[in-house]
DNA sequence: CAGCTGACAGATATTGAAATCTGTCAGCTG
DNA sequence: CAGCTGACAGATTTCAATATCTGTCAGCTG
């Protein structure tokens, strides 16, 4: 078990535990290479800084969600109204479930997240990306219009209406009742924008 | 000068100047007291604890940017959409220009409204209010719709979509060089989705 | 000899005693 | 006698001594 040799992905799973564990302020290097039986110094050669290893365990957090939506993008059988709905409403759920199942947790993510602004830049760089692709998409459909803004800038305002049901910073808002109707009216409002008149 | 009659109004001027000068962690009642020449006895007077004090102050804050507001929606001369738009721009450039203008006491706000959340909620009803006014205002002018939602749901789906450039938290993102033609960019959006098909 | 250990220096965090602040109220004052 | 003062108890914050942690590296080990 601890003879197993030390990978860089052992040790991300062991920080995420020590930091589930004791959350973000308490959580050392010494306690994550206990966890994994080694010295101290064994994780310093696979993580340069502590800051690069807790940079490292955020953003494979990030990018399990990244994944789950690809599938959603790629789902060519359906249309782009639908994927961006559907995209949109799995990325609130997922990110709310995260928040509802360990709170503790999910409130060690929010300290991650804002000492590695840099690493959310990426990710939401990447998320932009995929709506771009949803958009790209309407447009060849003939479903879709977007005035005279190109088609980045489009999927970014789509993303930017959308903030307060994926932006952790609005988590405590998440378990309000009224919290889905809120988010299908915005989704209402931007679709009936992006749809070409009849 | 210090034989004026102590006032609240009074009080919470100097409440401002000492959280200015000290900022919110070190901004104490006898502070505000001293800045007035007198005891601090006579503030606990006028304000039951410090919590009620920073909080009226929050509320004074809070609601200049709401009286400014108020002009726009009473322009009857202009269209709803034009007054929508305009609103918008307003509530981000305000906000944008207090961010810049004096950044200390900026962020000395952004503590004041974090420990305030009620004073808050109750700023963001009103905000939702006056949109509310000026969407019915192009309902009954025919310009808008609103397909199934209710006025007060679509109030507060367009403040939902603009959260990004009037959200306090985004703060740090109204100085990027972009973020003027992506407000424009979501108003675009939003009142496409608003507007009726020809 | 590749990978790991553990002692070490400097940086950061913890702790508890001392200082300051909040909120009250009996009494002063104009 | 309405409004203010200032001494006070308990709560909170500050500060400096102490402990712990980060990051390095010479040397150990399988």
């Amino acid at each position: 078990m601890a003879t197993e040799t030390l990978t860089a992905e052992r040790i991300l799973a062991a920080t995420e535990d020590v930091l589930r564990l004791y959350g973000p302020s308490k959580a050392t290097v010494v306690d994550v290479a206990r966890a994994l039986g080694v010295s101290h110094g064994s994780v310093y050669r696979h993580f340069r800084t502590k800051a690069a290893l807790r940079e490292a365990v955020t953003k494979r957090w990030l990018d399990r969600t990244t994944g789950e939506l690809r599938q959603i993008v790629e789902d060519s059988s359906a249309t782009a109204e639908d994927r961006l709905r559907r995209w949109n409403v799995h990325l609130f759920e997922a990110k709310r479930a995260k928040a509802g199942a360990d709170p503790q947790l999910f409130a060690t993510y929010e300290v991650l997240l804002r000492e590695n602004s840099e690493t959310v830049d990426e990710h939401i760089a990447d998320l932009v990306g995929q709506l771009t692709e949803i958009l790209q998409a309407g447009l060849s459909e003939g479903t879709f219009t977007l005035g005279s803004a190109d088609v980045p800038a489009g999927a970014r305002a789509v993303f930017d209406a959308t903030v307060r049901f994926h932006d952790p910073v609005y988590a405590a808002q998440w378990v309000l009742p009224d919290i889905e109707r809120e988010l299908a009216a915005v989704l209402d409002l931007v679709l009936n924008g992006l749809r070409v008149r009849a």
